[in-house]
DNA sequence: AAGAGGCCCTGATAGC
DNA sequence: TGCTATCAGGGCCTCT
């Protein structure tokens, strides 16, 4: 689930309900997340007031008083629900289940506000929450992340400029959090769709043009499918909650051998392992 | 040093 | 029904 829009939607949800609310409690039941939830983890959150909460890239960053932060991966299979005392359902437009359909198994981390209990759910465990202190220190923690797709930094230049001596293919290149952050298998294959750029092309030899052309798609992509409240892929049985609609808009990811949407184009899509991962592509009309 | 591949982990699904 | 194998939206580490 979670690429750069679907992050963007938790940050937004997270903003309309858990803002300015103090933290009353804290369970942990397992610490064993990619990074391990340290002893002191209660301790430093208990009793604070969340300032803000914002998004960079795939990363949630959740702001208290005194520069204390705590930054929220959800890694492949993370997700969080917000259950409202006394309410039995949570409408919102987000990704959250309602207080019926709540999974059972692997809530690792509880937060308790007010009438309000936030929980962390994540089968694989490869998602985080970590403690920061201090400006320096965030900084430091994203250092080597690349650009945003929006960010006016993602420019022709820039990107001619990384790609230039390497002999990656491009589709690898949207992968790489160094050279762009936020564009996770799905979005990359989609991207490259509209781009009209075939993901197996060194991503040294693009045109001017399509160099453009992957600037405004990946824009206009990820834009899209926030718009839309991101993408929900599993069909989760027993849920009512997630709203993502953007799976419908999908393009390319999960059409194997079906026809290309484009008019005028006979191609098929077809799955090829890029690195280990699955990649749609038109056989047709990417080049 | 860049790039490919393994690995962390659980669950769903396909095939026998 | 029950086994095994494979795959899944991420990212870090290691090896060449």
């Amino acid at each position: 689930m979670p690429e750069l829009p679907e992050v963007e939607i938790v940050k937004q949800s997270l903003n309309k309900k858990i803002k300015f609310k103090k933290i009353q409690k804290i369970i942990i039941r397992n610490r064993n997340l990619r990074i391990r939830i340290g002893q002191n983890f209660e301790k430093f959150l208990i009793r604070k007031k969340i300032k803000k909460i914002s998004r960079l890239s795939k990363y949630i960053i959740i702001d208290f008083d005194k520069n204390l932060y705590c930054i929220i991966h959800l890694g492949m299979s993370g997700t969080i629900h917000l259950i409202e005392k006394g309410k039995k359902n949570l409408n919102t437009n987000t990704s959250f289940y309602s207080l019926q359909t709540f999974p059972k198994k692997h809530n690792h981390i509880e937060i308790h506000f007010n009438k309000l209990r936030m929980v962390y759910n994540d089968p694989r465990r490869f998602g985080f929450f970590k403690i920061i202190i201090g400006k320096k220190r965030l900084y430091e923690f994203f250092k080597d992340l690349g650009p945003e797709p929006f960010s006016e930094k993602f420019n022709f230049k820039y990107i001619k400029n990384y790609l230039k001596g390497k002999n990656k293919n491009i589709k690898n290149f949207l992968l790489d959090q160094k050279f762009v952050s936020g564009i996770g298998n799905i979005y990359a294959s989609e991207i490259l769709y509209l781009s009209r750029i075939s993901p197996s092309q060194k991503g040294k030899n693009l045109s001017k043009e399509k160099c453009k052309k992957l600037i405004y798609s990946s824009r206009y992509v990820l834009q899209d499918s926030i718009k839309k409240g991101g993408s929900s892929i599993r069909d989760f049985k027993n849920t009512l909650g997630i709203k993502g609609e953007f799976q419908n808009e999908f393009r390319v990811y999960n059409r194997e051998n079906l026809k290309c949407y484009r008019k005028q184009c006979k191609g098929l899509i077809k799955k090829i392992f890029l690195n280990n991962r699955s990649t749609f592509f038109c056989n047709q009309c990417q080049k």
